[in-house]
DNA sequence: CCTGCAAATGTTATAATGTTTCAAAATTTG
DNA sequence: CAAATTTTGAAACATTATAACATTTGCAGG
């Protein structure tokens, strides 16, 4: 069995966040777009773990810290995050997460645990290959792929043995 | 290339409506649960194209056809639906559509058109398999699997260079 | 510098989706 | 038939997301 995958086991988060920050203000810088600092604030705060965030729950962080946003304000953050390739949002969940491969031309798989709600984020390459040979086999054009996948992950089927 | 699949061309579609409710009052007869009056009616209303609908959708259908629902009638009998294998959920879209494999034990995965907004459910295992492996090799233990491909279908990829 | 444009944010209201709760009715079971 | 269970009705509420318009900010050209 191979070695639990960073967000199911304890780790240096801070790097995962600087790392994180440091990525978007590069692809930022490239393609010309505006980091602003509610931006910034916003992905950071999706990064606080690896747990996706709803977007009420990002108000609150935000309201907590004095930053007295409306809804709009965390929508168009999100969006211009999601458009920049720095966050993903998690339909089965209504919630958004950072992304673990950003600036890399990618189709997100995401493994979901329905105990700790850790999301660890796959490349997978053979499996959208999989899928797109699927969607042309019946004359598909596919453009977007949802691909999430719940269940436990490999610490929370440990624990589910000690019922 | 293959001939359209169902949804994308035209079709005797009230024999798909008859042969769904058949499906589901056997299935339901043989788990011993009870197709009521309200949910039949919903799932031959999700049935009565091959585009998903929203809960709120159908209830306004059932509202104009005299019956005064509220929201809880319709998602009770979407659960009731859902857990049988009756219908799925589109999660990407908020929205329901009927199961074309009702019975059969399988992982859904579904084309999505987003101009004609038909959806045609493949039932693809060699995708799932692939899925499932990917998920292995992170030691996860996959549970429900979303997998929902938006893009453009046969026919709409046609209209789509008549620009 | 400053002026005017475009992008970003603020603000209020509202739409769309989904759930909780408790009561009443229908169905099954003993 | 009576009790227990399942299903439905009904009202209120919770959550998620967007529309519309005003204001501010950053920046390019005069």
């Amino acid at each position: 069995m191979p070695e639990s995958a960073l967000p199911y086991r304890p780790h240096n988060h801070q790097h995962c966040v600087s790392q994180a920050l440091a990525d978007a203000t590069a692809i930022c810088r490239q393609q010309n777009a505006r980091l602003t600092p509610i931006r910034e604030r916003v992905l950071e705060l999706i990064w606080q773990s690896h747990k996706p965030l709803g977007a009420y729950d990002i108000l609150g962080m935000l309201g907590a810290e004095g930053h007295n946003a409306a809804p709009p304000t965390v929508y168009r953050a999100l969006d211009f995050l999601l458009q920049h390739g720095l966050v993903h949002r998690i339909s089965s969940l209504n919630s958004f997460i950072g992304c673990t491969q950003a600036g890399e031309h990618h189709r997100g798989m995401f493994l979901i645990c329905r105990q700790c709600r850790n999301v660890l984020e796959l490349a997978a390459p053979e499996v959208a290959q999989a899928v797109e040979s699927a969607a042309e086999s019946e004359a598909f054009l596919p453009e977007d792929i949802t691909l999430e996948i719940a269940g436990l992950c490999p610490r929370c089927q440990v624990e589910s043995r000690h019922d």
